[in-house]
DNA sequence: TATTGTTATACTCTATAACTATA
DNA sequence: TATAGTTATAGAGTATAACAATA
């Protein structure tokens, strides 16, 4: 009466790691009080200077709504500023500030020591061989990359 | 002003590729009418049946109201059966019906189906590589083989 | 009339706490 | 009194739709 089980295969490590991953980097920019959201976004527009919330919502794979309560939280911290465009009104540019430049030099560290951690289990030339094993998975699969669509806002940390 | 952005590293693409496999997978699984969340405890009462709610919760790492309600939902679709324990009339053992077991053979062939689609970069040899090196991280992480906490219900396809 | 951004609203998922029934 | 399960309630996060300003 059971059907035997496959072991736990590439997709199934993936998704169970990805998301290991996911959560401990939000517990490590927490400490920073700031989102996984919120990184990707600075992050975006440190990128791509005075991009406007649409395609900020676009490349984010967020709604427009999301996006404005995303950017809202960052200008009120003085991170990231709505700059009026001059040739059409309409338009929202985006830029760091200097206190968000500084944040982000912040989660660059945070992000790296993440990094160190979450592949302490091996050594350089295996470390290496991972990251263009999933290089090539990910780009035949289509991944993006810089920016992941897909993980929404991950629980902020109760404290 | 720009502070120089580091490569997408392993971590970064663990989370990437994590996202993706679980959103592909909760497509795959939403054709049997089913979501990622059911199909992980329909598994974990194929491998020990007679679980009770707790434990099933705890292992699931779901809260016990989490569990009521994903139980219902696959009770009231004869997939699951509640027993009052004989010993202690307050235990529910879970057990698969002969229709969760066949539900069950079908998400298996789904599962496979999905392993093989994530990895079709890769050849034989590079596939068993990647899996070792992934089985490596998460034993040193310490993730439980079979069931991954971290991620909840993935959105219900719309249909 | 179309588009950017904003606000208002509803829905989903989850967690917490109160409640019941058994022990 | 403690525990398994249930129900009720509230919170966070997201998406949809209505709205205002500008083109």
């Amino acid at each position: 009466m059971t059907v035997p089980l496959p072991p736990a295969g590439a997709a199934f490590l993936l998704a169970q790691l990805g998301a290991h991953a996911a959560a401990r980097y939000g517990e490590r920019v927490a400490a920073l009080d700031l989102t996984p959201a919120q990184t990707g976004l600075l992050r975006l527009v440190m990128t791509e200077p005075g991009l406007n919330q649409r395609d900020l919502a676009t490349r984010l794979g967020v709604g427009a709504s999301t996006a404005v309560a995303l950017v809202d939280g960052l200008e009120s911290r003085d991170l990231l500023e709505r700059r009026r465009g001059p040739h059409d009104r309409r338009l929202h540019a985006l830029h760091l500030t200097d206190a968000g430049t500084r944040a982000m030099a912040e989660v660059r560290t945070v992000a790296m020591d993440h990094d160190a951690d979450m592949t302490a289990a091996l050594d350089d030339d295996e470390r290496r061989t991972l990251v263009a094993l999933l290089r090539r998975v990910a780009d035949q699969q289509g991944l993006p990359p810089g920016v992941h669509p897909g993980y929404r806002a991950l629980r902020r940390q109760a404290r």
